[in-house]
RNA sequence: GCGGACGUGGCGGAAUUGGCAGACGCGUAUGGCUUAGGACCAUAUGGAGAAAUCCAUGGGGGUUCAAUUCCCUCCGUCCGCACCA
């Protein structure tokens, strides 16, 4: 390749960033006259380099925003950082540098990355977590659901990573395991802090009736994590006493068919039922066998169900019944009430530990396709529907007939409750490490916890720690920090030295970004009622659960406290739209350090240019699938970039008598409109295949008059590749930027044709076509197509049945 | 087990209120231009066949004049949740 024909890629990109910064085009501000448009992707931790993942992010991002903005939108595209976190920590341990420094390092050197690419982002705005003028607003969130009693401190079994020596919510435990370092992760009687998440668990269910513009995926996923149940508690009575145990089920239509019940080993009556009864030692050792079993290995699959016999019978209240009471690993605490009742007719958990420990089997449900009698060949158990046998007055019903007669007979009867259960658990937000942010509170021993007073935020973190990277938070050894004064006696007491989880930072960083140096609020009311909410998430489908959950939550709780003036159709709901983009892969699997497989974005920019980088991978796969990386795919993209900046050359060599072709107007137009309405949908790789094919007619047109089309060729690469549209919009004799000129039309005129190719098919089979006028009656069309040869060929001696028209497309004769 | 997404050439992928399957790109082949080219230009490119033609959107079935698109069923892949009672 000689260098005449590679475009100047390193000179351009480099000039039209700097322009860009110098004359501020992307900054944002409140405006009457313009609609606006906000913008977001999922701010990156700081790790100091960008990878493919990133960057495709942000390029799908990219093109809506310039693409909005040329249509005269007034867009907010902001950028930060989500700065605090273990990997600084584990940094500072490694380096020995402090994690603010290490931190900030990252930060600026991830900026310069990102304004390599040309991103349009208001950095203006941009915020990190890390900075105290950005984390006093958590804190202050922080004391505000603390006045409401959304916070609480309880003692509980948490989980716990070893590995990174701290607590970890929930939705943090993927598997079993660390959702950071993957390690097992493994329960810990701690006391700790919750957010009562659980408070608005309707109506973070309700509410995602209202996101259709959320992928089916994420609204499938919160829905499972909310994980809403409705059933029934039914009341045991202990034999030979007055203690009652209450289970959960949502199968109460097989109740008569209960023959034993079983306690979760943790559950607070078990050493109660088994003291001073012969098997007391064994129980008791037991426990403590499962109790040291991770959770993976308890909640497996392929493991043996295994228990004890208590000893002790329950009264099964529909019929009286003594039933035997056990205990066993497969029953879990946390779930329902930590004990069921066993169907081993009907669940197949209860039946394999029915057969294992020869307990009683008991049909009540008979399927319709079934004989009767088959209780002693029964090789699993039955979960489907059918007609209730065994029990008393509600035989002969279909079970879920009988499922609410039983229930509203229950609650009658006094017998059971009707009882919706939630899988959702409260959100635990205290973490035993330095890099976060410190939890406004002091205890005191006369007083108990005292939230620190609003007017003596924020509290900071000290800069003096030591980072031994055993056990502890380091906080809890600096003693500076440690000591403070009760904010109600006055008295000496202790500074709380955890620190908040990072995703509570993250949980309202797109309203700081509305007004980010606001000091008053976390926000200014007015701009986040003309931002919010967000017209545009986008980012990876690993939030669909923790962020994403986490997020509406604070808007609910923001609004709630008169913070937020939210009026939009999605009501208090922070996203309007979401796009969960796909992964990159690199021979089938996920790029990353430790495969080694990763494509690091800088080698391909100094290479080909950001331009290339952007258009290749939009145009390898849709915005949301998973896509896999090729060089040959990159050199692809450069080939065309370059094909597009040599229509330069032509326009310079334009004929002087050069005539507007009719057949490229007709093309020109049409792209305008694909690309247009394929930018609106996302549709990014289909559009960019629209400016493809228009470029490619400029060249099939080449000798005509090619200026209209070569100048709109350019507005419709630009979101794609903006630092070479404006640099050819410049050579092509424009003073402005293309930002600013605005977004081309397409007029319908130019699209309509004079004739159409018709497709004409016999039986349903593409046999010939005809060239009509698009005007063409019906009965000329027939004539026409019944005087085509290869018709009539075909045609001889068949009967015409039937004669059918899509106008513009296809006739069908059917013989 | 429950829930979600998906299955189209050698490859990435187009086409959905049902209407010409394979747009666009990669790769490949042939030719041109060239001292040369991994640059550029032109042509071809789902499979079978000399051709007419036939076959083809994971398999099978259905609805229809017409199915990649709608329905049923089976197979397979990916993702989330899961001894959740």
């Amino acid at each position: 390749m000689s260098e005449a024909s590679i475009y100047p890629f390193k000179k351009i990109e480099k000039k039209w960033q700097e322009a860009w910064r110098k004359n501020n085009v992307f900054s944002a501000s409140v405006s009457c006259d313009k609609p606006k448009y906000y913008l977001l992707e999922m701010f990156p931790y700081p790790s100091g380099r960008i990878h493919m993942g990133h960057v495709r992010n942000y390029t799908i991002a990219d093109v809506a925003a310039r693409y909005k903005m040329a249509q005269g939108y007034q867009v907010l595209h902001p950028m930060g950082f989500d700065a605090f976190g273990q990997p600084a920590e584990n940094a500072a341990i490694k380096n020995k540098t402090h994690p603010k420094t290490w931190t900030l390092k990252c930060i600026d050197w991830m900026r310069k990355e990102l304004e390599a690419m040309g991103f349009s982002y208001d950095w203006n705005r941009e915020v990190s977590t890390c900075l105290p003028e950005y984390y006093r607003w958590n804190q202050w969130i922080f004391l505000k659901m603390f006045e409401r009693g959304l916070v609480y401190r309880k003692e509980a079994l948490v989980n716990w990573c070893a590995d990174c020596a701290t607590t970890l919510a929930n939705e943090e435990v993927i598997d079993g395991k660390c959702w950071r370092c993957k390690k097992e992760v493994v329960q810990k009687d701690l006391e700790q802090w919750f957010i009562r998440i659980t408070e608005y668990k309707e109506r973070l269910l309700d509410d995602l009736e209202k996101l259709d513009h959320w992928p089916s995926q994420v609204i499938a996923m919160q829905k499972n994590w909310l994980g809403k149940s409705e059933g029934v508690e039914i009341y045991f009575r202990m034999k030979g006493s007055d203690t009652i145990l209450p289970v959960f089920t949502t199968r109460q239509d097989t109740i008569f068919g209960a023959t034993y019940v079983v306690l979760a080993p943790e559950h607070p009556l078990v050493k109660q039922l088994i003291k001073d009864s012969p098997q007391e030692k064994e129980i008791l050792d037991f426990i403590d066998k499962v109790a040291k079993e991770t959770k993976t290995v308890r909640t497996a699959s392929d493991v043996k169900k295994e228990g004890r016999f208590t000893g002790a019978y329950a009264i099964n209240p529909v019929n009286n019944n003594e039933i035997p009471v056990w205990i066993a690993d497969y029953v879990l605490m946390e779930y329902g009430t930590g004990a069921i009742m066993a169907v081993p007719a009907h669940d197949q958990r209860d039946f394999l530990f029915a057969k294992e420990h020869n307990l009683e089997l008991k049909i009540v449900i008979e399927s319709q396709n079934s004989k009767a009698g088959r209780q002693n060949e029964l090789l699993e158990a039955y979960e489907g529907d059918g007609i209730q046998v065994n029990s008393a007055q509600f035989d002969g019903l279909s079970n879920q007939e009988a499922k609410v007669k039983i229930a509203r007979w229950m609650e009658e009867s006094g017998i059971g409750k009707k009882t919706t259960n939630w899988r959702l658990r409260d959100w635990l937000i205290s973490r035993q490490r330095y890099w976060g942010t410190p939890i406004p509170v002091i205890h005191c021993d006369s007083c108990g916890i005292v939230p620190v007073k609003e007017e003596d935020l924020p509290v900071e973190l000290p800069d003096k720690v030591e980072f031994s990277g055993t056990g502890g938070s380091p906080l809890s050894y600096v003693k500076s920090f440690i000591q403070a004064e009760c904010p109600r006696c006055k008295g000496r007491a202790r500074r709380e030295t955890d620190t908040m989880a990072t995703f509570f930072d993250s949980s309202w960083y797109f309203l700081r970004f509305c007004s980010p140096k606001y000091d008053k609020a976390p926000f200014d009311k007015k701009e986040a009622a003309y931002w919010m909410p967000v017209d545009q998430y986008i980012g990876g489908i690993e939030h669909a659960v923790l962020h994403l959950l986490y997020s509406r939550f604070f808007t609910k709780f923001l609004r709630d406290i008169g913070l937020l003036d939210l009026s939009s159709p999605i009501g208090d709901e922070p996203f309007l739209r979401l796009l969960t983009q796909g992964m990159v892969l690199k021979e089938g699997e996920v790029m990353s350090k430790s495969r080694g497989n990763i494509v690091d974005p800088d080698s391909i920019i100094k290479n080909y240019g950001t331009d290339t980088l952007r258009l290749y991978i939009l145009f390898a796969a849709p915005p949301e699938a998973e896509m896999e990386w090729s060089e040959r795919g990159i050199e692809g993209a450069f080939r065309f970039l370059n094909r597009v900046w040599r229509l330069l050359d032509h326009l310079d060599r334009l004929p002087k008598d050069a005539q507007i072709s009719p057949i490229l107007k007709k093309e020109t137009h049409r792209a305008i409109k694909k690309v247009s309405q394929d930018l609106e949908n996302f549709k990014l790789n289909t559009a960019i295949s629209a400016v493809m094919e228009l470029v490619n007619a400029i060249y099939r047109e080449i000798e005509t008059d090619i200026r209209e089309a070569a100048r709109v060729a350019v507005f419709l690469i630009s979101p794609f590749a903006p630092h070479m549209a404006e640099e050819m919009w410049q050579r092509m004799g424009n003073n402005e930027s293309i930002l600013s000129a605005g977004w081309p039309e397409y007029d319908e005129k130019f699209l309509r044709e004079e004739t159409v190719t018709m497709a004409v098919q016999i039986n349903g089979k593409v046999r010939s076509k005809v060239d009509v006028s698009c005007d063409i009656t019906e009965d000329e069309l027939k004539k026409t197509v019944l005087s085509d040869d290869k018709v009539k060929d075909r045609l001889k001696d068949e009967v015409i049945k039937k004669f059918i028209v899509i106008p513009k497309k296809l006739v069908n004769i059917v013989v």
